[in-house]
DNA sequence: CGACAGGTAGAGCGATCGCTCTACTTTTCG
DNA sequence: CGAAAAGTAGAGCGATCGCTCTACCTGTCG
């Protein structure tokens, strides 16, 4: 059934976003999960699967949760960091999920692509958002500065603590645009 | 011998950052150090020992890889960014060892609090520089902001390519100092 | 009914893990 | 010289790893 896959997943996505990569093994993902190992290894053929499973799981997760806000001016290019925000505040601060695992597999070609995909789309996200706001305009060096800061501001908040990293990061970003005239 | 401990820090530092943390167990790394097994626990009594003394090693070499540089001016204020520009195409484009190591060891202690210290001197560097380009001025937010352009565009580099990142970067710090008007 | 897909529980495989230990050699130095 | 310190080589410990497999149960459907 896909439901058992779903829910499958999503309990891996839970688990190694908590607990990391490295500290827990198939037997305590399978406890998590709630099913016997068989199963899980027959919707998840390999530790690697069960990662790769667990990103393409949170990757759909991350990109609802972006959905909604303010839909022009800069209220809109500015809503994934606002979201990025309450993530770090009400999910989980423990970094980027994508970035830990190619941290921890640098060599798995399966992780790699998952985690470029993933991030070539979050980068595509300013560039839609600019593109709606400021249309005809030249927006991609400011595209690419607010991805940067997401990205940073996702790392910060780690050993900064929430608070600051997203203060400085939207006070940033509000700086950029508004250097930009974009409004 | 403290030669000894250095040495195999070093190899320890760079066996960590080009293989990752998971990907290698003790033994590889006594290889790689090209030292008894003895000899290893001696100096660095367990993994997450070497660990440490990888990251306390890759503390040192990096705050003296941002020695020299411009001794004013904008270019005061860029340089360690434009040398984390060097050490991507020089030595290693595999994200922040420091982030990575606590990517996979969420939990240890000893591991948060020396990435903590680093995070925290690598930021400091930045409001000194500015405080000597711009002296009397407040400029707490922007060191802020290059700091999350750091981070940013360390992770960046990974997955989008440095050449990209790091001109992105470059770009988006200039233009926010240019908007303090800070020269 | 009977076949079968998909679930549970859990024993157990070989490999590898972090780490300790023995036995011996080399270097340092009072 | 001779003791202590620090090195090498490598066997081997118990624990854990990822993963497979057997044995059994349950619901669906031709």
């Amino acid at each position: 059934m896909t439901d058992m896959k779903q829910r499958i997943a999503t309990e891996l996505e839970r688990s190694f976003s908590e607990q990391g990569f490295a500290e827990q093994g198939v037997e305590a993902l399978r406890a998590e999960a709630d099913v016997s190992l068989r199963t899980l290894y027959r919707h998840f053929p390999s530790r690697e699967a069960m990662i790769v499973g667990a990103l393409e799981h949170r990757d759909a997760t991350y990109f609802a949760w972006l959905e909604g806000g303010p839909e022009e001016g800069v209220g809109h290019v500015l809503h994934p960091l606002v979201r990025l925000r309450d993530w770090l505040c009400e999910v989980a601060n423990t970094g980027c999920l994508f970035l830990n695992a190619l941290a921890e597999y640098p060599d798995s070609a399966a992780i790699g692509a998952v985690v470029r995909d993933h991030k070539a789309r979050l980068a595509e996200e300013f560039t839609r958002r600019l593109a709606r706001v400021a249309p005809g305009r030249d927006t991609g060096d400011l595209a690419e500065t607010l991805f940067l800061l997401h990205e940073g501001m996702t790392q910060a908040a780690r050993f900064q603590g929430r608070e600051k990293a997203c203060e400085a990061a939207l006070r940033a970003a509000r700086a950029a645009l508004a250097a930009e005239d974009i409004r």
